[in-house]
DNA sequence: CGTTTAATATGTATATATTAAACGGTGCCATACT
């Protein structure tokens, strides 16, 4: 089997050896077993299910959170591997995504490439089934957990979706997941301890800053002085649309370097043409919101500035990662004040509901209702939200008929009761962001620690707490921000508030 | 909750100060509408 697995690697994907953790995730795949697979962004996790999806005698299913990368993807797949793939998602017409589904039935294809959403449809598991599913793996699986609780609850539906297919073996892949998303991967998906394929997620590569900023002016000159001096490509982070277009607005005016901006605010061709030029190296740096970067393959970002603290460390953790994937050294920044608390602790209130948005809307849906866009405006709630109420409430009234037994709960109480505690893991995600740049202990270390790593070495540079300077990053003299004890103060008062109450 | 933008006030023509209102992330899909 060894040998098979080596020739399938040189034949098709032109590589003369594994990388480190690879063959030991392909060859439990091979045997039917359901894995999960960490491995740090380079390390090569997408040829840990395309190889295998030419081995195994059915269907591959590779489930994507994004149409950008099962575009992308299948793309390489048929022009650079001749490996035949496909994906099926709305950007096809009725017509088209049915002539991709009629090939699949035949066999024809070895990966379908599509979206938990899409997974769920009766005929596209019809299909599957006839063609025969020999595994689903599931790309960026740390996704399960981000979005899976609010954003997008089909990520939760899929053990059951993966029913409707004969409970397939299972391989998830990603590079960023804590101890308790793994956990819950595993669980999920029956995924055993001894499965779990670990590589070192430290980035020895990067070198980690943090700076504390007073005010929007020493923000903006002090992220706009570090875009003109560091080297190579680059992307900008901040928290908010309106922040991303005046960066861009304001840099474009008089700055040295390409510059442009990306964010879900977009259309789609604005979107795709600013990642493209990013990619030739026809602009510079980026600035963006979280829509930019997830699956980006461009292996010489040198550094990621983060304009404002993101929402979580796994955010964080994600958006740096970023960083040299070709290996050669990297420069992550963290500016933050007191304030950057403020937009995320208001969008986590507007995301989830008031006991009174829970009863209305059980409401309708005990009466059947269609939730259109009249029946939402009516009681003055979100497409979202009410997608995340209707799974919610599917959870509930299934739970209440197996356990009717003992007690009879009110479901409405019930329903509200788990949203309110996914928001307080969201809020203690969010204390746990500002606990880091609050910590005087090394950057490395307390990232690492947080997703369980032990490893803490560096190439060149560890963190702005062990002795990296901006001028020894950067071979030059630069102005180095003074922290205000006053604002840290508050930022401890702010935590304080976000940590449950005893 | 903080920042940005729009609207008003001032006191007699342009611009600044003050106050009020608006706004805020991530994407799939289906459906309704042009």
């Amino acid at each position: 089997m060894n040998k098979d697995m080596e020739w399938y690697l040189k034949e098709y994907f032109g590589y003369e050896a594994f990388r480190p953790g690879q063959a030991s995730i392909i060859k439990r795949v091979l045997e039917g077993q359901s894995v999960l697979g960490l491995m740090a962004t380079g390390g090569g996790k997408s040829v840990t299910y395309q190889l295998p999806a030419l081995m195994l005698p059915g269907i591959t299913v590779v489930v994507s959170p994004l149409i950008s990368l099962m575009v992308d993807q299948v793309q390489q797949l048929r022009t650079k591997k001749r490996i035949p793939a496909a994906y099926v998602n709305s950007t096809q017409d009725p017509a088209e995504a049915r002539e991709v589904l009629q090939k699949i039935a035949t066999g024809a294809c070895k990966l379908l490439y599509i979206s938990p959403e899409k997974l769920q449809q009766p005929y596209v598991q019809h299909v599957l089934n006839q063609a025969g599913v020999s595994l689903v793996a599931i790309d960026e699986a740390h996704c399960i957990s981000a979005w899976g609780h609010d954003f997008r609850t089909d990520y939760l539906r899929l053990p059951d979706t993966l029913k409707q297919l004969g409970n397939p073996p299972v391989l998830a892949v990603t590079a960023t997941a804590t101890t308790a998303v793994r956990n819950e991967i595993c669980s999920l998906f029956g995924i055993a301890q001894e499965h779990v394929v670990v590589q070192t997620l430290n980035r020895a590569n990067i070198a980690y800053d943090l700076a504390e900023v007073n005010g929007e002016s020493e923000r903006r000159q002090l992220t706009f002085e570090l875009i003109d001096r560091l080297e190579g490509p680059g992307i900008v982070y901040c928290s908010t649309r309106q922040a991303v277009d005046v960066l861009v607005a304001a840099y474009q005016l008089d700055g040295k370097r390409r510059v442009d901006g990306y964010h879900g605010g977009m259309n789609s061709m604005e979107r795709m043409l600013i990642q493209t030029q990013f990619l030739a190296g026809e602009l510079d740096v980026i600035i963006a919101t979280n829509a930019f970067g997830m699956g980006i393959d461009k292996p010489d970002i040198r550094f990621v500035i983060h304009y404002q603290l993101p929402a979580s460390l796994e955010a964080y953790s994600q958006e740096i990662g970023r960083i040299g994937r070709d290996g050669r050294p990297g420069y992550a920044m963290l500016l933050y004040a007191q304030e950057d608390i403020q937009i995320h602790q208001y969008m986590l209130d507007k995301e989830y509901p008031t006991p009174l948005q829970v009863q209305q809307f059980f409401q309708h849906y005990r009466a059947g209702a269609a939730f259109d866009a009249q029946t939402l405006a009516m009681i003055d709630m979100s497409e979202e939200m009410a997608a995340m109420l209707t799974f919610y409430t599917e959870r509930a009234l299934s739970g209440a008929q197996v356990s009717s037994s003992t007690e009879v709960t009110n479901p409405v109480q019930d329903i509200w009761q788990k949203t309110e505690k996914r928001k307080a893991v969201k809020r203690k995600k969010l204390s746990e962001m500002v606990s880091y740049v609050l910590a005087e202990s090394c950057l490395r270390k307390h990232l690492n620690q947080y997703f369980g790593e032990k490893d803490h070495s560096y190439q060149h540079f560890c963190c702005s707490r062990c002795g990296l300077s901006r001028a020894a990053y950067e071979g030059e003299r630069m102005v180095m921000v003074q922290p205000e004890a006053q604002n840290r103060w508050n930022l401890r008062q702010a935590l304080d508030k976000l940590l449950p109450k005893k």
